[in-house]
DNA sequence: ACCTGAACACCGTTCAAGT
DNA sequence: ACCTGAACACCGTTCAAGT
């Protein structure tokens, strides 16, 4: 039944949330489940699947509805969607980046992005260079924060308290770049 | 002495970019150097230290000579050389992005593109947001690339092709948006 | 369909002991 | 200073066998 699945699912990202991504293993989940480690290949091919599977609901379960508007602010909105969602989880971004570094995942807020991009009268062959620039920007700022996060919270490194509105700012940095190929009015 | 250290850096680099990150092990390292695993560990500390020290010979030998000029052919400039550098070595981009988001290495790409910064009139106080923009985004491009030239070396998906212009358009976007806060006319 | 038990081929790291 | 040998506490994955 699907429902196992869902199960071993759930399980996984309190073990993700409690312990981080270094200590979830196969063997650590199983036995969190009360399973024999080879038992979740039933449910899964491998372990790079059920990532796969983690980082869809970890977004999944962030989705927030999105109020329409212009293209930048659906952007901006679908930006702060996915970035709250990863920095949900313990190690949440690492995680969803990796998933979509292999190729998995992340499916939902490339096609909203592209979609709202189309709105911006961008150049279409620009449209997936802006998709992509502006994820590169969400996934690297999201780790950034959730390293310091941990560092900071074990007790290590004290570098640059680092701006709470750094993310706002460098995006806002993005979008302009994208207006003036939109031929956007910028200042 | 100093020169043992430097054999195990070298000899680690050809087994990374002949297996690969993954099949980089401390076991497999001390076998390629006919040494027992433990003997490593009194050169370097552990493995994350080690993979330090391997992203900065790897940015140390894709240095090259730095022509001046205005400040966006700088960064420009620097942005090249660092993905350079880490595309000429298999899985290089992830192993340097990692470390850097462990606190490690980067110092002198990060050193580099905050004086170009500096020269270019920018509020103070958005160069450190302009630098970390401008990084993710080399970081993440760069790792995009490779895990597709390795998936496609593979013979595995083969999604787009890839815009192999994709970088300097990503990149011209991030300049325009900065040039926009510098007070420079973008068109 | 779902799981157990056992095995295979590995990991990073520590530490006493040797030279 | 540099290394060996042995151990500790783990990994992901496969596969025959059970229910």
């Amino acid at each position: 039944m699907a429902y196992r699945r869902a199960d071993i699912v759930a399980t996984a990202l309190e073990v993700l949330d409690s312990y981080g991504l270094a200590d979830l293993s196969m063997r650590r989940l199983a036995g969190e489940l009360g399973l024999q480690p080879s038992a979740l290949y039933h449910h899964f091919a491998n372990k790079q699947t059920l990532l796969g599977a983690l980082a869809d609901e970890i977004l999944r379960r962030g989705a927030r509805p999105r109020p329409d508007g212009p293209w930048a602010e659906q952007v901006t909105a679908i930006c702060h969607e996915l970035r709250d969602a990863m920095l949900a989880y313990r190690d949440g971004a690492e995680l969803v980046a990796t998933v979509h570094a292999f190729g998995l995942g992340v499916a939902a807020p490339t096609a909203d992005l592209t979609a709202a991009y189309d709105d911006a009268g961008l150049p279409t062959d620009l449209v997936p260079v802006a998709v992509s620039t502006v994820l590169h920007f969400v996934f690297g700022d999201a780790i950034q924060e959730q390293t310091h996060l941990q560092a900071s919270s074990v007790g290590a490194i004290a570098d640059q308290p680092r701006e709470r509105s750094d993310f706002e700012r460098g995006l806002a940095l993005i979008l302009d770049g994208i207006r003036v190929r939109a031929g956007e009015p910028v200042r």
